[in-house]
DNA sequence: AACTATTTATAAGA
DNA sequence: TTCTTATAAATAGTT
């Protein structure tokens, strides 16, 4: 939308780059005004230029309320990521616990408060790194289970239809059957075990 | 740019609404795009729909190292509507929260030790409480899934051997079935969708 | 910062 | 949802 057609690569020449840049940076938040508008909904834009300015706006809702939606979403990785890092970074559990142990052996009047200070700063960031591990596993056994129940759902609507098809190969006639299932081939009625 | 020319300001028609901002939002997060290629820059656009879904997309940059740059920024603000914010949403531990920040703005000496240590005990209990809640909704969640999971197991039985003595109805002579089925009886061999 | 020839986005319709 | 197409809007290069 210009005299000519532009490839999408970075403009090499600087002072083009940088009219590109702030014509297409108001576009973009325009655009993201009228989309708020539009369709009632909140919008987030940010954007960082190559030499590390920011420029943001928002609209609909305030920038904190967004960010806040979207760090809601991604809790999980987010925060097991930060722990991730700071494990690396503290010792690994037994050699605190072996730690902790030898000072509290100490006669208290030779251990500083300082050393207890770092301590009790390791021995947190441990246990953080503790819950986030749990909550990271339960959270993956709850997901395991769901996508089982979905399979299995899948599997248990595929029998059923199997069975429809068989029960009508038996044909009209000889519904006498031998089982206890004689509500005909309305299968359907066996499934709601659970809702 | 359309049929029409259309005022900015919120669409009444929900079907409209909707393709409206399906298309618009995917307008938006190309043009993200093609400004962070062209001028290298980094871009985050955050969008949430009227019914609250998220919808977003980072380009330059992951999301995080885009948010943090905007937070780094805006540590002051954001800290000061995030107590706000958080005082609102947690009433059972609003009051805690009040005392925090008394506490806080007194004047240094005027803060008792002891006062102190009653308000960390009495954060900490907060802080378990609320752990202890999280990890005991979740136990429930894997609990009512596990039996779920038990409960279509036992149906996804029933209905195989089912289908065992209802082919067994159709006798062993007239095998041809009109289903791509054909592999016979050995119902098992559709089974092990999962193990 | 304005101008305008073009390209691009998109509203409405199917 | 996807496609088509007439038209509005954005913008590349120019002044």
């Amino acid at each position: 939308m210009g005299r000519r057609k532009v490839e999408i690569k970075r403009i090499e020449k600087k002072s083009s780059r940088q009219v590109t840049f702030s014509k297409r940076r108001n576009g973009l938040i325009e655009k993201a005004r009228q989309l708020s508008i539009l369709c009632e909904s909140s919008i987030a834009v940010l954007v960082v230029s190559g030499s590390g300015k920011l420029y943001n706006s928002s609209s609909g809702d305030n920038m904190s309320k967004i960010i806040d939606r979207y760090e809601i979403q991604h809790a999980d990785e987010q925060k097991v990521l930060d722990l991730e890092e700071k494990a690396r970074n503290y010792l690994p559990h037994e050699k605190l616990l072996e730690i902790v142990q030898s000072k509290l052996e100490e006669p208290v009047d030779n251990v500083s408060v300082d050393s207890l200070m770092s301590m009790e700063e390791q021995l947190e960031t441990a246990l953080s790194v503790t819950r986030a591990k749990k909550t990271e596993l339960m959270m993956e056994d709850l997901k395991s289970l769901q996508e089982k129940e979905k399979l299995l759902r899948e599997e248990n609507q595929f029998l059923a239809s199997q069975m429809g098809q068989k029960t009508f190969l038996v044909t009209e006639g000889e519904r006498g059957m031998s089982s206890e299932n004689s509500s005909g081939n309305k299968i359907p009625e066996t499934l709601p075990l659970l809702k």
